[in-house]
DNA sequence: AAGAGAAGCTTGTAGATACAACTATTGTCT
DNA sequence: AGACAATAGTTGTATCTACAAGCTTCTCTT
């Protein structure tokens, strides 16, 4: 912690360091990085009339899932959303006909979000149009072994921001 | 879990190819770890009554900028937000006293977001705890240098998406 | 086996963001 | 000059998300 003299001066421009540690900068790329990319993704789908992105990371995680269903609360925490968004998210699926909910014997507490055949031709639909705006994004500055390197990296930062002791 | 059975059908499971290229899966660990260390931080704000993530950022960016004031355009811009939901976003924070709006005389249209001695101070009251868990998250994965490195590597994808030839 | 407590999901409510339409000022072309 | 287009911000509306409270169902004692 070298912050001091917060000063309660109106000091007219100093200020000198607001973020610029190298952690702090790092944080604002991936944010602003986050952001564009994002927006990107979102735009090239809306020109296509096709749903919001948040849809379809929902089709992808569950696409990938054995037999093609997920718990809610594991689609949650994939996803990094809340319980209660993810209902009402996957409400939304579920009203277009592209998700089933589907329960468990064992346990009936849970209930399953379930892959459709309508879903997962959306997705297969929706797919190259995602794909191909990350390769313009990524492959102009990032090698596979980059982009590999940089999955890495992230999801070492994400564990231990999840896990993290606070 | 995960047993087979209800196979029934010839599973089309497989479905090959979800997001498995190495650029997609670069963008999903982006896109998590955004997430999970933004929760993260708003976390520790909530817990210290401090205000949301996005007024410590408009605060940070206006106080790094030439006399602490910055046009709306070029606000938005910088945090990768729209032109409409920050005018409402800088609302909040001069309701807060935080921030005031001027006006330039060359060009009666624009309108500066400019830095107040409170949302100066409560600034220097926010910065620690967030780069606190930025250093709980980012330090123990990554060296300064790498650090670095991770900033340069985003913010060329960052500008490759912005420009980005559609 | 019965009750306290935890786990899993949903609902009600409030706050925040994006999108599109609108006003006002500036720049440009004839 | 005068009109048309472009730029800068704001506002109105709809949607989405988080937060907190609530309802079942399961688990673990005793």
């Amino acid at each position: 912690m070298s912050t001091e003299a917060t000063a309660t001066s109106p000091a007219p421009s100093n200020n000198a360091c607001p973020a610029n540690t190298p952690h702090g900068e790092a944080w604002g790329a991936l944010s602003r990085t986050h952001a564009a990319v994002s927006q990107r993704l979102q735009e090239a789908l809306a020109q296509g009339d096709f749903p919001p992105l948040p849809w379809y990371e929902v089709l992808a995680a569950v696409a990938e899932a054995p037999e093609q269903r997920m718990r809610m609360g594991d689609l949650a925490e994939a996803l990094v959303i809340t319980r209660g968004g993810l209902t009402k998210l996957v409400d939304r699926l579920v009203k277009a006909g592209l998700l089933e909910r589907t329960f468990c014997e064992a346990d009936r507490r849970v209930s399953y979000a379930t892959l459709l055949p309508a879903g997962s031709s959306l997705l297969a639909e929706m797919r190259p149009v995602i794909v191909g705006e990350l390769e313009i994004a990524f492959s102009a500055n990032l090698s596979v072994e980059q982009a590999n390197e940089l999955r890495e990296t992230l999801d070492g930062v994400r564990t231990t921001a999840c896990s993290g002791v606070a």
